[in-house]
RNA sequence: GCGGACAUGGCGGAAUUGGCAGACGCACUGGAUUUAGGUUCCAGCGGUUUCACCGUGGGGGUUCAAGUCCCCCUGUCCGCACCA
């Protein structure tokens, strides 16, 4: 038999699925259907990093499996496109983005070829092509149209670096997600879009899909929905402070109120107050703050009490004072609080600082000592009419009196935040708008769709936070659409969330040039059966894309509410830290042990050398580490079948994994014995009585396996099975079971060997095998007898057997028979299948 | 601080959900083939004082039986973070 050639068998195989159209998906909507999806890659100039394939590998696999087993599969690809870096990169190298743009795309799709994924080209799809975005922009103008796209003037998220507004998701630890730089707050004009209206619908629909947990539960942490009372405080200017509290209960022990730098009635009571300077210094030094300096400060409570106004509590007259505080946010609730220092944290520290009266109001704590904030044992005392209720009973009862009386009413609060929609860079999506002085923003026509982003001299992005498309007076000064008078065009961009957040839906129907789909191809391929991706999209593209979705199901332009009907997300592919101790070559370890007296002396030197991450022998891969590994190379080395198998047998799909270059060979050596295996096939059309159990078992494994993701064990029995018939020996039909099962995980060689049979037809487009629950079982079976709960010996019985039948067979074992030797045995369990276990005394 | 996940050989990881811990692979050790290296094949591979005992981060508990269930502790990772 010849050599395993993977070079030219890929080749092969990659161009016959092509000629063939093997993996384009049907048009006969009589066929069941199955749309199996991964996130889009944004076509960055570094190409393909070896975590894509991961997630691209295992939805490969589910999708040649269901191919096999008779669905119309749709899995297709395409681009994220438009972005900064690809910005930033036609900057650098005064090249036009689209150029750019095009040269990465060209790279990553010949990459993902060559890794033979059986991925629908014929749909691929490009956020940039106008074709596309033309119906990017026309939902945006739906949603102009129906008032959930609005324009408003607000502290904003803008990075110092990339010159542009952030979305709050795009922050992280008060820094630009993207490129680490200080984000501070702005005060600009931006495009919103009104996501807060769907938090209830988002929550609640949770319930009807089927997303792994802690997908779910950071969803619905990120949308923070919480349930309280409002409540409205006199004061002694007349005017009304409302706050909100989930605490209405402790309503008696509020002993001050703090209202958020940014509250409008500080400016109204400018006059009354005796220290407005210092009130207004206040608020100038935490407008100044960026939010990573507001974070920082987290433990460490400021504010300025309001000398000249006081509060009155509604329930027992007090009259309390009001501070001015950045723990309180003007963006949530209504920008003041009252404060209970007996039962929250916050309010406690506060209270101290300050020296503010602390009055329990909930019993179990020391007020005095800590803030005592349990809502399930306490019992209210202090409050009145609430005494020696339950928390959760005056709840109730205070927000039923607050209703009563007019001052107050229960309310459900929201964390999460509208979505900022504009961005003043050039890379994205024109937003379709134009201002007349007369008419307002008014939407581009339909029919003029799409806007097309104009060519431009200079895409830098400007220090005043303009768009680089605002100089460009050709392209801005247009007329009303409405009116018909000068008018000019919105010059800021869409950010790169929003060709992402509907692309799944122009898979099934790309080339429409009439709608954004067709309204059979929505009703045929949509939901989404199965969708893969990062976790890092949980909070941004997976939460924006079902907002956008739910919209298009309002408006009637899709049939079902939820765009996934299951969402799986992959673990990150990480690389060695050539720093770590751990991983140093054997003769520099014991260089350093000898020169710093022992391993853990080694260690300090190497932190610092490098830093804390010496400590961990795993990191993400980074050029400056030099842990990259590169798929093309791997490819070329090991072939892409090696690459694919390795990638599924790393480790638990949802967890992180290091790449080993050594364990890759294992992978290697697999596809190497199935192949040297075919030179011992026996003729025989059915599964031979040794390896029938094994057959059906693995079938049942596999099969299984790869509906939980858990790729890695189903590769390990498909090793089983392999060495039992190397053992065994193999006829045709095992050695035919064997690719079949193995093709999804490595199409080309089995495609090969499939040939190599004799059959004509393409393996990826055969039958799946099917097995039979009653063969998965031997039988006889080998059964643990226990004294004890030690194992002391093994009988050999029927499967199923008797279980006074088992017992008398651990009776008769000499083994046993020595172990309880002089013994009485007071119990005997006998678990059938399973397990012998006697006690003795 | 709040929420979630996890802890098993030298390493990645299995364990039918309470029933023989360490499947499968990597690395390693011996042997065979080979001029040699690589490849391939055979054997071994948790620990120890090896006819046995001890072993799933530590301590307690439930049970005939615990990696798996309960309580406490320690550690790691992730998400959110002054959200009232």
């Amino acid at each position: 038999m010849e050599k395993y050639d993977y070079k030219s068998i890929e080749a092969k195989w990659q161009k016959v699925w092509d000629e063939k159209q093997a993996f384009a998906a049907g048009t006969d909507y009589s066929k069941p259907k199955y749309y199996a999806l991964v996130e889009f890659p944004y076509p960055s100039g570094a190409g393909l990093h070896v975590g894509h394939p991961r997630s691209y590998t295992a939805l490969d696999i589910v999708a040649r499996k269901r191919r096999m087993q008779g669905y119309n599969v749709l899995y297709p690809m395409g681009w994220d496109a438009f972005g900064l870096p690809t910005e930033n990169f036609a900057i650098k190298n005064h090249v036009h983005p689209a150029e750019v743009t095009k040269q990465n795309i060209a790279r990553f799709k010949s990459q993902l070829r060559a890794l033979g994924l059986s991925f629908d080209w014929n749909r691929e799809i490009n956020t940039t092509d106008p074709d596309y975005y033309k119906w990017t922009q026309w939902i945006f103008l739906q949603l102009f149209k129906k008032g959930l796209a609005y324009k408003k003037e607000m502290a904003v998220n803008w990075c110092t670096s990339c010159k542009c507004v952030l979305a709050n998701e795009e922050v992280v630890n008060g820094v630009c997600e993207r490129c680490g730089s200080e984000v501070v707050r702005r005060n600009k004009s931006q495009w919103m879009l009104k996501i807060t209206a769907y938090a209830q619908r988002l929550i609640d629909d949770l319930d009807d899909v089927d997303y792994i947990d802690r997908v779910k539960s950071q969803q619905r942490n990120w949308i923070g929905r919480s349930t309280g009372a409002e409540v409205d405080f006199t004061t002694t200017e007349g005017d009304v402070l409302t706050v909100y509290t989930t605490r209405p209960d402790t309503l008696f022990g509020a002993t001050y109120m703090v209202i958020s730098p940014e509250h409008p009635v500080i400016e109204k009571w400018a006059d009354k107050l005796n220290n407005i300077d210092d009130v207004r210094a206040y608020r100038e030094e935490a407008a100044h703050k960026s939010d990573f300096e507001r974070t920082e400060l987290v433990k460490d409570k400021t504010g300025v009490r309001l000398d000249g106004v006081r509060a009155v509590n509604p329930v027992n007259g007090t009259e309390i004072p009001i501070f001015v505080s950045d723990y309180v946010l003007m963006t949530y609730g209504t920008g003041a609080i009252m404060a209970v220092p007996a039962h929250d944290d916050r309010d406690w520290a506060f209270a101290k600082k300050f020296d503010l009266p602390i009055v329990e109001v909930v019993k179990g704590g020391n007020v005095q000592e800590a803030a005592f904030t349990d809502c399930a044992t306490g019992v209210m005392v202090n409050s009145g009419f609430l005494d020696g209720m339950s928390v959760e009973e005056a709840k109730k009862a205070i927000t039923e009196f607050l209703t009563e009386k007019g001052v107050g009413h229960a309310k459900v609060n929201y964390k999460l935040r509208d979505w900022v929609f504009s961005r003043q860079r050039y890379w994205g999506e024109p937003i379709p708008l134009v201002h007349c002085d007369k008419c307002g923003w008014v939407p581009v026509p339909e029919s003029e769709l799409p806007l097309r982003l104009p060519d431009v001299d200079s895409y830098e992005p400007t220090d005043d936070g303009e768009s680089p498309l605002a100089p460009m007076t050709d392209w801005v000064n247009t007329t009303c659409p409405c009116c018909g008078a000068p008018a000019k065009r919105e010059t800021d961009t869409m950010p790169q969330w929003a060709g992402s957040s509907w692309y799944f839906l122009r898979y099934m129907d790309p080339h429409n040039d009439e709608a954004l789909a067709s309204k059979e191809a929505l009703e045929y391929w949509g939901p989404v059966d199965w969708y893969n991706g990062g976790m890092e999209h949980t909070t941004l593209h997976l939460l924006y894309s079902r907002f956008w979705h739910k919209f298009l199901y309002d408006i009637g332009v899709v049939p079902y509410k939820e765009p996934y009907s299951k969402r799986t997300s992959h673990g990150m592919i990480l690389g060695q830290n050539p720093h770590s101790f751990v991983n140093l070559p054997e003769d520099e370890k014991k260089a350093l042990i000898e020169q710093f007296g022992d391993e853990k002396g080694a260690r300090r030197h190497l932190v610092e050398k490098y830093g804390e991450m010496a400590e961990h022998p795993v990191v993400k891969m980074s050029k400056s580490l030099g842990n990259v590994v590169n798929p093309d190379e791997t490819i070329d080395e090991y072939g892409a079948d090696t690459m694919r198998l390795y990638e599924m047998f790393i480790g638990d799909f949802e967890k992180s994994a290091a790449w080993s270059q050594k364990a890759i060979k294992g992978c290697r050596r697999f596809i190497e014995r199935v192949w040297s295996l075919f030179d011992k096939i026996q003729p025989g059309d059915a599964y031979s009585a040794e390896n029938e159990v094994a057959m059906h078992r693995t079938i049942q494994k596999v099969s299984e396996d790869i509906e939980n993701l858990k790729m890695n064990t189903a590769i390990a029995q498909m090793m089983t099975l392999l060495n039992q018939l190397y053992d065994k020996g193999v006829n045709r039909a095992e050695y035919r079971t064997l690719l079949a099962l193995l093709n999804p995980f490595a199409p080309h060689v089995t495609e090969e060997l499939w040939q190599m049979l004799g059959e004509s037809d393409l393996l990826s487009l055969h039958t799946w095998p099917s097995f039979d629950e009653s063969k998965t079982v031997e039988s006889t079976i080998e059964i643990a007898v226990q004294v004890n709960g030690k194992v002391k010996g093994k009988v050999v019985l029927p499967t199923d057997c008797a279980k006074d039948e088992a017992l008398a067979a651990a009776m008769a074992d000499a083994k046993i028979q020595s172990a309880i030797a002089g013994k009485n045995v007071v119990k005997s369990i006998v678990v059938p299948n399973k397990i012998i276990n006697l006690v003795v005394r």
